[in-house]
DNA sequence: CTGAAAGCGCTTACAG
DNA sequence: CTGAAAGCGCTTACAG
């Protein structure tokens, strides 16, 4: 089929439309490249004469330019890299929606980097592969990579974190108001009537464990109500931990009238073990989570939640880089908190 | 900041290490770009001496080669895109895990497309970004679109379809076996005790609808059951519709003592009128789905389902892809149905 | 309004 | 084992 044998014969792919290039346009046209590359740039007037002549036999032709070239001579890849910590949580595909919809506007793709839940080594190697690809842009949505997120600065390419208010470097991020989540989670119970609001937290190191505790405190100290440690359990945001937090919770001499947790699995464990001890809710306890997955809705009963715009927050990042990509890198950073909102449902 | 107006001046990013070219690392390690080029390639033998010598030049100036530039001269982007029906719905996601695992190893990165479940209008453009972008490859996990795939085969790209029985188009596709994950459903219940095995469908125009269909109907005559219409319920994947199903099932004189829904969601809404009617699962009657959604297993009474391996049919598809890319297109198609398998949890 | 030519940063026959 | 040079398919000063 080929008929040489040594080397990439170009024919060897895309033996039609590919083959087609500005130079044989220009001659079927009976122009030149440059006047071909103007009506396809429209970075220069062309007569109307000439661009109707010129498009026609570009369509004729199949003509589409080469990617490659164009890339190398502008120098712009039109390509955003995002790389997230596990594409299998929800938050990451929503993310994703919201990144593609922003900057799908300006002819950018995006290059999908997914960590897979696993250690942050990888991370380095999709930093490396975005740089080596020429990112426009990276999108970061993982935490703890501070490094890597240095390396794509000196590479010159713009970077948004989004979940971290953790990093220490000036950057661009946009994230979830986590402490006014948390806060909003408890002026709800307040408002249901509770007094006695207990929370199951996350792990205290980081985001968003720790500002969703800090909200939570904030707020039962707006409200006047007392904290005691007797309120508050510690989970790791599985549903096991969250079942185990309830049972001791519950078993205290004065039993908390409504729990918020920091999250909806927790928050599901919860639910496990409130049917487990024979406990109804809301009556008995309400319970109320963050994050709204898609098994909030569909548990029983249904979990009342705090959604995060993960979509919205894909959005801003986009947009963040693409005003990056325009404006170039500058001294003052960016942060946007997304607008979250309370999902009431039957739990609280 | 830049010190021309016109044109994009190259230092205007990237300031300092990808300013490196290889012409750079050839002068200062004395040698030829030719001889940088094959240390960099390995194409051709470079004597140990120069090689050291280079490869502490590229170290030293942090040397990238420009992917771009590589791209125009062998002609391949190095990128498999992904187009996907929904990447919210948690199938997709991890069918591009298994993609990126498959095809990261030589190193192919994979460029994502969501189709955001709206209409398909957008599988074309987004074909269009395919070819223009010269991806190597392309999976297709969305329906309907023989004429977008046909547009890839033109252009020369590797194409194949993901749960595709349904392209009339000679490809390579990859699916889950969905006869025999509703025979082998039909078969379970069986083993259980159950004779009164119902249905409640999918649409039945398309896959995964009509094959799920099929294989119950299978399955039932293998085991001398009798299907009448009493037996069998239409719904549209949704929980509502699921829900709707079931009350009318559980109306009939002769109540089934088992359930099959074609997925999970409509089991969950099957399970919502149990309770409802209250009918106790599995006792009164037994409930199973497909798909296993995370929610399957956080539901009460937990989902017994048949899984659908997702991340192996992404890692299928890459491997056929990556085939495809080395040995070119030939008149042979290849398909592959993946392995199920039964999730048994409390509700049948 | 239009062209000829240089250049983007690589790869690879060709020649030694 | 190594180099000089042509070429990949575009873009864009420069010149008219």
């Amino acid at each position: 089929m080929a008929p040489r044998k040594t080397g990439l014969d170009s024919s060897e792919r895309g033996d039609g439309a590919s083959a087609v290039t500005i130079q044989a346009v220009a001659t079927a046209a009976g122009v030149s490249k440059t006047t071909v590359s103007h009506v396809l740039s429209g970075n220069r007037p062309v007569s109307a004469d000439t661009r109707r002549r010129v498009e026609k036999v570009m369509d004729e032709l199949g003509f589409s330019p080469n990617f490659f070239a164009q890339a190398l001579n502008r120098n712009r890849s039109n390509t955003i890299a995002l790389i997230a910590q596990d594409i299998t949580n929800p938050f990451y595909p929503s993310l994703a929606r919201g990144l593609q919809a922003a900057v799908s506007s300006r002819d950018q793709v995006v290059m999908l980097f997914d960590a897979g839940a696993g250690e942050g080594g990888l991370t380095h190697a999709f930093v490396t592969d975005a740089i080596q690809r020429r990112a426009d842009g990276v999108v970061i949505a993982i935490s703890d990579v501070d490094d890597d997120i240095a390396r794509l600065r000196d590479a010159g390419i713009p970077v948004v974190a989004v979940g971290s208010g953790a990093s220490k470097l000036p950057i661009d991020w946009v994230t979830a108001d986590d402490e006014r989540i948390a806060a909003d989670a408890v002026m709800h119970l307040h408002l249901l009537g509770h007094r006695r609001i207990a929370t199951i937290t996350g792990p205290l190191g980081h985001t968003p464990g720790k500002p969703r505790h800090v909200g939570y405190l904030r707020a039962m100290a707006d409200l006047d109500l007392p904290v005691t440690s007797e309120l508050i359990e510690h989970g790791e945001w599985t549903r096991e931990s969250g079942f185990e937090a309830m049972m001791r919770l519950a078993a205290r001499r004065d039993r908390p009238s409504a729990v918020f947790c920091a999250n909806d699995m927790m928050a599901i464990g919860a639910l496990d073990a409130a049917r487990r001890l024979g406990l109804s809710v809301p009556q008995d306890v309400a319970i109320l989570g963050v994050d709204d997955i898609d098994a909030a809705a569909l548990v029983r009963p249904a979990l009342t939640t705090v959604r995060i715009p993960a979509e919205e927050i894909g959005r801003a990042a986009g947009e963040l880089l693409l005003h990056r990509i325009s404006e170039g890198m500058t001294t003052t950073h960016r942060h946007v908190l997304v607008q979250h909102t309370l999902q009431i449902r039957e739990s609280a």
